[in-house]
RNA sequence: CGGGGCGUAGCUCAGCUUGGCUAGAGCGCUUGGUUCGGGACCAAGAGGUCGGUGGUUCAAAUCCACUCGCCCCGACCA
């Protein structure tokens, strides 16, 4: 393919939404499938995906988690074992009446989430508290029949992986849930370097069948917030609908207590606006699945060979320890090249021409601040791991500023109204906790209620009923 | 489900108001040649049931009816 786009992207200043889309249809991350709300996942869409799962899966098996697979379908009655759960995911089940030519006995829904095939097995797994802590997790495609779609952010069928953990205690699940929570914070911030806050959220905002959820919350370049992961503190709610008892170290028996968590190929489009600019993708070198991309440049009275050759010795040395690419492709120009990297998100550019041969040097372009560097080319393989880091630092640093920025306090809920809709972000302002005025803020301002931090602090009164005591919590418009 | 938009070449679209000759452009694609340090150029080509069905008419991409689909914005949500 010598194709590909040509046109310009639309800049963030003049349509945001619009922009995204460009960015991951343009950079060939993802294009529109022939079935409404359902994207198809590219090659350089996938490939970011799957440098994402293996820096995950490798902090889950670090932490004592085995990888496991369940059924795509599940008997509709599983789902209304449990009663929030069926209330919360019903109405956006996809399910399957017929099999095989015939009506089914009992229909199946396709997964829109696992924990009720995932506890029916468990019940037949668990018998002692020698059999838990079970810390499984399982890589999937689920559904949920969205009515509004947004590419990577919100499609009909999506990536994740689902953990699933059953727990002899109460305190050990919710450590569990907890150590998750970390884990996808480190992942956010040291792999995708995209700050974010951390905490409980609200009893309105909580998954259906959860009794604490736990989230990490990212701020998009317009304003709006993302919830970029999950990890729920369950209880005993799926061990109860499911009757998983085991025998405690006193011979007693006793609900199990669980954790489910995840996070999605949302993620992918976390990435997209956490970084990117109005040239295309930006990718933070970890998660990049090129980091240095060489470009010989090469001209009709030119010693080609030459160039072509040093393009490949530049490339070698890097090994295993640099994901480079010599783009040698003689149909398209450097220029094209040039816009094309700069589009897909590729960190670092190097250059050799005719004139870098003649000085035994190559031009070094960053990504993120196109910042150009004549660097001799034997010191290339020796520079380039350092300003990757310098770049995934620097992306961490720009972002958490932003973030920074983008958190502001109001007192009152005439100054909250105008804040948000001003400058949006992540807005901290004081709450009693009641549901009544968490519901009226959602109500009017379309901003929720994004966590709950463990160190919210007692401030006076609710800015909504002017009662107290009320914490300060961070509230935002939310994709 | 409400609001808006769009279905004509791989992509972006023009043509439709006021029906008419062989349905067009740019980009992309193929072949050959010259190029190549920020989206190169020349030449010759390939590529279309104008979303679908029905109707009006001598004649429909164009007018009428019905219908299908997709995208964007909003309500719901990872």
């Amino acid at each position: 393919m010598t194709g590909g786009p040509v046109a310009k992207i639309t800049k963030r200043s003049e349509d945001y939404s619009q922009w995204y889309i460009d960015i991951v249809t343009r950079a060939e991350m993802a294009d529109y499938a022939p079935v409404k709300g359902c994207m198809v996942i590219r090659p350089w869409g996938y490939a970011i995906w799957e440098r994402m799962q293996r820096a995950l899966d490798d902090m889950f098996k670090d932490t004592g988690h085995s990888n496991c697979y369940f059924p795509l379908m599940i008997p509709q009655s599983f789902l209304a074992k449990e009663a929030e759960h069926v209330e919360g995911f019903a109405p956006e089940c996809a399910v399957i009446t017929h099999g095989g030519g015939k009506l089914l006995d009992e229909p199946l829904v396709i997964r829109p989430t696992s924990e009720t095939i995932i506890w029916a097995m468990y019940k037949k797994w668990i018998q002692s508290w020698r059999d838990l802590p079970l810390l499984y997790n399982q890589w999937a495609n689920v559904v949920r029949w969205e009515m509004r779609t947004r590419l990577f952010l919100r499609t009909s069928e999506f990536l994740w992986q689902e953990g699933h953990t059953a727990h002899a205690t109460s305190k050990e699940a919710m450590e569990e849930a907890e150590r998750i929570l970390g884990i996808y914070r480190t992942f956010s911030e040291q792999w995708m370097a995209m700050p974010v806050l951390s905490g409980r959220k609200s009893e309105g905002q909580k998954f259906p069948g959860a009794d604490t959820t736990f989230t990490i919350e990212a701020l998009m370049q317009d304003g709006k917030v993302l919830q970029a992961g999950t990890s729920h503190y369950l209880g005993q709610n799926f061990a109860k609908a499911f009757d998983v008892q085991f025998q405690n170290r006193d011979g007693q028996l006793e609900y199990v207590y669980a954790t489910s968590w995840g996070v999605s190929t949302r993620l992918v489009g976390a990435l997209v606006m956490t970084h990117s600019d109005d040239a295309g993708l930006v990718l933070p070198p970890k998660l990049a699945p090129v980091e240095v991309v060489v470009i010989p440049i090469l001209k009709a009275d030119a010693d080609n060979a030459g160039i072509l050759a040093a393009a490949y010795r530049v490339a070698e040395p890097f090994g295993d320890d640099v994901r480079v690419r010599v783009d040698d492709r003689d149909n398209v120009s450097p220029g094209w090249k040039f816009n094309e990297w700069e589009l897909k998100g590729v960190p670092i550019r190097i250059e050799i021409g005719p004139k870098d041969l003649e000085k035994q040097q190559v031009v070094l372009v960053r990504r993120d601040t196109g910042k150009k560097t004549p660097t001799p080319m034997d010191a290339i393989s020796f520079q380039v791991p350092g300003v990757l880091e310098e770049i995934q630092d620097g992306l961490m640093k720009k972002a958490k500023e932003r973030l920074e920025a983008g958190c502001r306090a109001a007192d009152t809920y005439e100054s909250f109204q105008k804040a948000m809709d001003e400058v949006g972000g992540f807005i901290y302002a004081p709450w009693c906790g009641s549901r009544e005025c968490e519901d009226r803020v959602s109500e009017e301002t379309k901003a929720t209620i994004r966590l709950v931090p463990d160190t919210a602090e007692d401030c006076g009164v609710c800015m909504v009923c002017g009662k107290g005591p009320a914490k300060r919590v961070p509230f935002g418009r939310a994709y």
